[in-house]
Order: structure tokens, then sequence, then C-alpha cells
DNA sequence: TATGAATGAGACTTCATTCAT
DNA sequence: TATGAATGAAGTCTCATTCAT
């Protein structure tokens, strides 16, 4: 018992986790270059040696961040993908969430763009692997309403999905939690300017 | 004249230039951070105490790499926003131009939105404001279009604006020079979807 | 029953043994320096505690390695200085037998001259103490023969000491297995190489 | 002149040779593990900056050891094994001047046997082309005695080599300077050994 | 007897910047 | 206008050792 309350310092989160989450608030407030390994453990309330415990390095760390995120949005998007709807409401559906999604984890998103770079070759690689597999499933359905026709073919659909997600990276840039758009209320405009640049 | 030949190494390009050019291509590959003062003053072909000669600081050289962009990306805007044409017109040339010229400079393209946080709080604001008046000549213009009746007012001119661009800072992210679409009809499908998307 | 199986891995031999050689192989491959204790209870198939349970410190296991082998020698050379042999005889298997044996623990023999200012002030005393003695048993043998007259006084029975093994510390350095001469041919010239040294 | 004041801090050596006199001593003393970059730094009286503004790492500083005393022994066996004498007088005088030069810089001779392992495979296949390189010179003397009948031909030349070398590397763990014996009583000592071995 | 998470000191190295020339 | 040696602070990471279990 005693042990589990210095794991977690008496709040019930192991240390890794709170590795993590100390890193990620780091990372996205001031970059990953400019976060030292001292200002992630004093946050996190461990020592450094208890990071290189479970971390190889600082770049583990920032990995790790990115897997969390990918793993959770290639999930969602399979389910709404998947789900038995006209296309064009699944496409909606999916546009809209990723977006809601996005703004609930502002942080994560604004490391992704941003820090990308720090990753050695072969991380950045995998990193790569597993982006570009969520925009594959993306198009995939965009292609699915330019062959039924609901969508017009006007435009090719890789691009169709990169000015999407262009629009969804950009969110951390602008948006702000006390601005006057509920995150959802943003969703549903975006998804509405996809919807109608689709239109045939 | 053994002076002026040294100053441009023999290819006519003035010191602050070279350093300016060597600077921006570093920062774009590697990032900011990454990139120290000794890889650009060798790449520029000088020697540290020529940087310290034209500029305070590494930080500086960032700063002279956004001015520089910023200045020519708000001169062309407001060529486009002037023209003597109907708004539709207007907007679907500015909103292509932006992409022909953002691929054009790749490399500035890139380090605008990953190396902003390294500049100081100071020239931070200033770089911000700068572009805040560039955000708001082209919401100027899609509000025009929409009081007039050809746009859409479904979505607010602002999220309209961010939602282009997004995709615009994004080409960065995938746009490859040797890829099937030429800059022209990559900017030339972006637009039509910004225009499709305001169809009323 | 469990228990006594785990402490063996399986292969009949105790903890704290494999842990030694372990050890021994690893100081002599890396040097004491650049092997950690992690290295060591994973070459051996422990854990940390483990090793902390048989040995107080790292420090101490390398001391063991040193007390093995000169526990090793020392009762080697005294069985042949004591044999009942003409004196020439006597140093010549002696010197011959030191070269097969420290061919045979070629490893010991690394560590030996390339670690032994890792030891603590004391701990190393005591090793130079061991040492010394077997110097002086090596040495009686010389000055016998010297004052018997079948060896040359010529140069200072000290001296001729460590002429030899300084060619056997030496062994380490070049002698691989793998070459054209067996450790008892090596031996032989090297005992040969003394004896005529020696020679009146 | 200040700055050279300030290059040499009023001794009159330049900061490099400080530095590698500095190091020399140390890793002698303490081995080159357990000697900091703080240490040397502190001895040269000169900060960490300036060490790795000459040498690229701790290990350069390590290598260039190396490579100076290397070069020393090389120029002073050809100068030897060059003269125009009987191959017996040669080959005596170069073994008894290896023990005069390496009794000179013993610490040298300490750093050499004790610390190979901490060159980089690249460094240590260099140091050991060059050892190479001086080792066969010397066994070309022997040969060349052995070929004309002066020497032995009993044991090989290259074990010969290596019996004497041996002895050498052997001096810095047990020569005093303020022992019995002066470096040229070591030296003539110990060509004497040679020269008897080698007796025919 | 053995685990392994956690410590905390200290290691090597990098780097933007300064300054005498 | 330009040099480059030197600074000094800060960075990431390693590691022997401890301790509750």
């Amino acid at each position: 018992m005693a042990t589990v309350a210095r794991k977690t310092d008496g709040n019930g989160i192991p240390v890794p986790q709170r590795l993590l989450a100390a890193a990620t608030r780091l990372f996205a407030e001031q970059g990953y270059g400019s976060t030292s390994v001292q200002e992630i453990v004093e946050a996190a309330g461990v020592t450094k040696g208890a990071l290189y415990h479970y971390f190889g390095s600082k770049e583990d760390l920032l990995q790790e961040v990115y897997a969390r995120v990918l793993r959770l949005q290639q999930e969602r998007l399979d389910a709404f993908a998947d789900a038995d709807e006209p296309v064009e409401r699944r496409l909606r559906a999916a546009a809209a969430d990723v977006v809601v999604t996005t703004i609930d984890n502002l942080d994560d998103a604004a490391i992704f763009f941003r820090s990308m770079h720090h990753l050695s070759p072969e991380k950045n690689k995998q990193v790569r692997a597993e982006r570009r597999r969520y925009h594959e499933r993306f198009r995939a359905l965009v292609e699915e309403g330019q062959r039924s026709g609901v969508f017009t073919s006007a435009t090719p659909a890789d691009l169709v999905v990169d000015y999407h997600f262009g629009s969804v990276h950009h969110l951390s840039t602008w948006y702000r939690p006390d601005g006057p758009l509920t995150p959802q209320q943003v969703a549903d405009h975006l998804a509405d300017l996809l919807l109608r640049a689709l239109r045939p």
C-alpha cells in the first residue's frame, strides 16, 4: 500500500501515464525542442531516473503521444465508416467527429504537426504509415460517394481528403475554447463546407 | 575589390541574403531548433562573426524569414482583391494564387507553422498581427460575396477563411514537386472546392 | 524445489557463480567501467536484487575475480617450486605453467592489468600484497639458481621475474586461440627464452 | 598580446597542448573512464567549451595521446634500425632505447595498455595498425640476425618481439623513479636479457 | 531469496553568443 | 567588415545502489 502510494504520488495515476500527460501538455505549450526533460519530470512529480526507467528517451515519449492519438482516431473513423448508413451521412459524421475529437485534444493536434520532424527517420516512417492508413480509409468514403454519383468527381478524392484534414490540423492554430463557437458547432460548419464542396 | 569579391564569394549574392537563403533551407529541412548557427554559416560560406555582424541573433534570422514571406503574400492578395472583377472571380484568383505561391515557397510554409513558437512573445505578436491583416483582407472578400448573395451565408466567413488556409498550410505536408499534379492544377482544384462550398 | 530450479536456471550452476562468470566475461570484453550492472545480471539470467543479495557492490564482484585467479596461480606455483627436482627444471616448469594457465584464462589476465585501478585503495593494497607474495616465490627460485651457479647473476633476480611476467601479462594482447601455436608451444618457447637468458 | 596571454594563461603553452598534457596525466593516474571532462579542463585551466573547440570528444583526446606516443616511438626505432652497425648492436640499441623512452613517458605507457578498449572500433583499428608496423620493424631486426646466424632460430621472431615488448609494457606496473635503478640501468639489463636469450 | 521501481548524482556534449583583433 | 577562440549554461542520458515487498 505504501508502494502504491509512492507510485502514484497520492493521486492514483501511475507514473508512466503521469509522465505522458505532463509531456503532452508541455510539448504542446512550448514545443518538443524547447521542453526539457527536467521540466517534464518536475511536472509529473518524479525524478529523471523514473522517466528513463519507463521510456528509453525523450523521443520515445513523443512517439507515445503520437501512437495514442493515432490509435484513438483510427478507431473512431473505422466505427463511423462501417456504419449502416448512406455514404453521405457516414462521411459527414466522420468529418464532423474528427473535428470534435481534435478540438477535445488540441494539445495532441498541436504537437502532431509541429514536432514530427523530431522523430527519428525510423519512427517517422512508422507514424506516416499509420497516418496513411487513416487517410486512405477516409478517401475510400469519398470515392464510394463519387462512384455512386452522390459526390462530384470534379476533384480527385485524395485532394478532397487533404483539403478537409488541412482545416482540421489548422484548428490548433485558431480555435479557442472561450470563443463564440462550441466544438460541435465548428464541426457542423466544417462538415457542411466539405459536403457542399462535394455536391455534384 | 578583393573585399567585394569576398562579400559575394564570387557568385554576386551579398552575404545577408546568402545567410537568409541558407537559414530558410535549413530551418525547413531540420527545424529551427535543430539547426545550429554553425551549420548556417557553413552553408552560407561565411563565419559566425559575419552572421552576428548582420543579424542580432539566430531568432532575428527567423523573423526575417517570416517578414519576407508575409510581405510577399500580402502584396499579392491586395493586388487580386483590388482588381476590377466580380467578387467570385477575385476570390477564386486570390485563393488559387496563394496555393501556387505557397507551393513555390514550400520551405517558407513549412517553417511558418512549425517554428512560430520559437519567436519571442514580442516578435510573435507582431507576426500574428500581420497574419491577422492578411486573414481579414481575405475574409472581407468572402463577406462581400455573402452580402451580395453570390456566396451562401450558411457558414461564418471567418470559418470559411480558416477552412481554406488550413488546406494551404497543409500543402507542405503532402505536396511533392514530382507528384502527378502541377502547382497550378492543385490551385485550381482547391479554389474549385472553396467556391463550390460557397455556392448558395 | 521450484526455488532450487530458479536458483540454477536449469543448468545446475548456483547464482553467485553464474554472476561471477558473466562478470568475468563482460569485464574482459568491455572493461570494468563500461560494463553496467544491468548487463551483468541479464547475462547471468537474474535480476539486480539477486546480485546485491550476494555481492555488496560491483567492485566486490571485481575483487572476487581477482581473488580467484590469484589463489589458483599461487597454488600452482607453490606446487612446482616445492617439487623435488633441480632448480632449473623447477623454474622452467613454473615459467611454462603460468603461461599455459594464463592462456587458459585469458579473460582473467586481460581484466587483471586493465582494471586494477578500479579497486578501492584498500582492496588494491590487498591484491598487491598477494601479487607480491607470488612474485617473491618466483624470485626465490631465480635466486636459488643464481646462488648455486646454474643461472647467471648478471641481472638482478627481481628484474628477471618482471621480465618474464611482463611477457605473460602481454599474452592477452596478442595470443589468439586460432593462431599457429598451441598454449603449450608458446609456454615452451617463453620458458626457453627465460632459461637461455639465465645461462651463465 | 592580450589574446596571446589569454590563450596561454600566462605560461606560454597553447590550449590544445595544455589539454593534452592534463589529459595524459589524469588518464594515467585514474584511468580514462574515471577521469571526467570537468577534471581535465580544470587541470588545464580552461572551460569545457574550449576543449570541445579543439577536440571532438573525450575519445579524440585519448586518440591524440596514442598518436603522439606511437609517432615518437616509431621515429626512434627507425633511426636505430637503419644505423650502420652490426645487427646485434642495432637490436640492442633499439631494445634499450624503447625501455628508456617508455620510462621517460610512463604515463603514456600506462594509458596505452589500460585504455585501448575505450577507443571506437575504427580508431582502435588504426592504432593497432600503427602498432603492427612498429612490431614488424622490430621483428625484421630479429629475423635479420637469425638469418645471418648471430641469433638463434630456436624461437620464432614474432614471439621474441612479444617477449621483449611484454616486459616493456610491464614497466609502468612496477618501475618507480625513486627505485634503486636508473632508467638506463634497467634498459641495459633488459637488453642484456634479450640478447642473451638470442645467443645461438 | 529475490524483485524491480525509483533515486539522484554526475557524465558527456552542444550551442548561441561575445570579443579582441 | 569579418575572424574564430573561448565562454558558460543547459541539455540528454546513464548508472550503481536502495528499499518495500
